[in-house]
DNA sequence: GCCGTTTTCGGCCCGACTGTTTTCAGTCG
């Protein structure tokens, strides 16, 4: 994908830039132009032909010419120019804690520094800390930095994430003193994955509620415990920060870091543009407080509604505000279905009807029990014979349930050639059909899926990018030709809401959601605890913008069957 | 390098914190 190629690029740019000390004004434009790039719900290539690339936000003349350059030559001379003398890792090394581009630069002109090996060395031998500026506390800090590095600790899952904060959250309230507490930071956005965990807490004694929060039972190290700020390391290495904030600046402050920072600068030129001044503390006249206890307060007086905490990207969410026209995103009470699981028929913990109890518990209308098929042996995939059984055992069920209603479905599998594991005949007899890539993750797979997509009982693309986050890069395939082709079949896309998979991501849904493709949400649960991973698809489908009706499981069981493209 | 309901030039978010200095540079969020 060139969007991301290009992102990269300029980020890349902006590195060097940084490192060559130039202008800050424009390493934050390559950066602005990097993340618009990288986050656009559009294909570059189709922009450019459309001549609008320069409507993109922080795409300038400058920066439209250089990617018309990479479109049509394969090349960009400014990237070349600037990276040309920097070896290729040394960029790399700003992602290092406490070594900023001054530093690093220093280190690197006249030390010869080019590798964290090098960095090391003139750390141990005391050359470092002799540089101007530098001094052993310093040095030590970016040794920390260095250390941390290199454990790469890996960002936390929304999952883990948010089990840890709200198990800290729990502990908190216990406490008297503490009045009011949030969640905050990417947690609170749903972001897919978290760095530190942020919790907002207002209360009296701050020092005293810090230092019972340090004394959490999980904690295993305490890095900071302050009047008004408090940090410890739990288990999986996992960082909590909690802030006391007072009560009149809760709201200020939850805003604030909530972020993110784009969509917080974004507001804060708003506020200035009013002739006010908007920071952690509140919303100021002058010296005078005019805003700032509750996050909506802080909104309103900047004229905007609230924005739901998902939207907070600054992907066109303030402009939709200030017009009134912000989505009426999904909410939980809107879901009546979830539509892929597995029973025990296949790799599934749990009977069948154990899922729809479960189901039925969480006031959901319908499930669609999505087993493998026959090629899928890993999972015990399901041949014609057991498929048969399961679909006799679905019938016996459904005449018990009251209100409610099991789909027969099958998670078939697309084939190396693009066919798919059963035959039409098959397929037909299934309420809902959802077609995956399970093996050839490099194998023609953008095709695979347009020949499944013509196939008329193929309902939903599972998964369709094989991701599993943190883990495996997902299938090479043209994300925008399959999409293309979904909005021309009329097949739906999944949004897987395990966790680690989380595909379609935010972008990819609020592309889909302009191309008039619907999405499909469903928890891929393996037994009846996974039915509860609807929460992250939903927080997921928040962040892509979409609305009830793009959702094709907030239908009734009667809409959901007449809109399947047999039916068309 | 981008941008304009004050501006086509002159701004660009801004405060906290730390460590190095003796008035400020660098880093971070």
């Amino acid at each position: 994908m060139k969007n991301k190629e290009l992102a990269h690029m300029f980020n890349r740019i902006a590195d060097a830039l940084e490192f060559h000390g130039e202008n800050v004004f424009r390493v934050i434009a390559y950066r602005k132009a990097a993340r618009v790039l990288d986050e656009l719900s559009e294909d570059v290539v189709v922009l450019h032909k459309k001549n609008e690339l320069e409507s993109l936000p922080g795409i300038g003349r400058a920066i439209k010419e250089k990617i018309i350059e990479y479109l049509t030559t394969g090349k960009m001379k400014k990237y070349e120019e600037v990276t040309r003398e920097l070896p290729g890792d040394l960029l790399d090394m700003l992602d290092i804690q406490n070594l900023g581009p001054k530093t690093l630069a220093l280190a690197h002109k006249t030390l010869g520094v080019v590798s964290i090996e090098d960095l090391k060395k003139v750390i141990n031998d005391g050359r470092l800390a002799k540089l101007p500026q530098m001094g052993e506390k310093k040095v030590e800090n970016i040794k920390k930095g260095i250390e941390l590095y290199e454990r790469s600790r890996e960002r936390l899952s929304i999952a883990l994430a948010e089990k840890t904060a709200n198990d800290v959250i729990k502990y908190l309230k216990q406490d008297k003193r503490v009045k009011a507490v949030s969640p905050a930071g990417s947690l609170r956005r749903w972001q897919e994955t978290i760095g530190d965990i942020d919790i907002l807490v207002t209360g009296s004694k701050g020092q005293d509620i810090i230092k019972y929060f340090t004394r959490y039972p999980g904690t295993d190290r305490v890095l900071a415990a302050g009047a008004t700020k408090g940090s410890i390391i739990v288990a999986n290495d996992v960082q909590v920060d909690v802030r006391i904030v007072p009560a009149a600046s809760f709201g200020a402050a939850l805003q604030y870091f909530t972020g993110s920072r784009a969509h917080n600068i974004h507001l804060r030129n708003i506020a200035k543009a009013k002739g006010m001044k908007l920071s952690e503390y509140g919303v100021f006249r002058g010296t005078r407080q005019v805003a700032g206890k509750t996050e909506q307060g802080v909104y309103k007086i900047l004229s905007l509604p609230l924005i739901p905490p998902e939207l907070r990207e600054d992907r066109g969410e303030i402009d939709a505000a200030r017009m009134n026209r912000l989505p009426r995103i999904v909410e939980p009470g809107d879901i009546k279905g979830d539509l892929q699981m597995h029973s025990t028929y296949s790799d599934g913990a749990d009977e069948i009807e154990d899922l729809a109890r479960a189901a039925r518990k969480l006031r959901y209308h319908y499930i669609l029990i999505t087993d493998h098929s026959r090629s899928a042996r890993y999972a015990h995939g399901l041949d014609l014979k057991r498929l048969k059984k399961q679909w006799r055992e679905i019938e016996t069920i459904n005449k018990r349930l009251k209100r409610f209603r099991i789909l027969k479905g099958i998670e078939v599998d697309i084939l190396g050639d693009g066919s798919l594991d059963f035959p039409d005949r098959i397929l037909n007899q299934c309420d809902i059909v959802l077609a995956s890539i399970h093996q050839g993750f490099k194998n023609r797979v953008t095709e695979r899926m347009c020949t499944a997509m013509d196939n008329p009982y193929v309902d939903i693309i599972a998964h369709p990018t094989g991701r599993l986050i943190s883990q495996r890069e997902g299938y090479v395939v043209d994300l925008w030709k399959v999409m293309a082709k979904a909005a021309e079949t009329g097949t739906w896309l999944e949004l897987n809401a395990f966790p680690d998979r989380l595909d379609l991501n935010d972008v990819n849904c609020k592309a889909a959601k302009d191309m008039g493709i619907k999405i499909s949400i469903g928890t891929d649960a393996h037994s009846t605890e996974g039915l509860s991973w609807m929460k992250f698809g939903i927080a997921t489908a928040r962040r892509g913008w979409l609305e009830p009706q793009n959702i094709v499981n907030t239908y009734s069981v009667e809409k959901l069957l007449k809109l399947r493209k047999r039916r068309q």
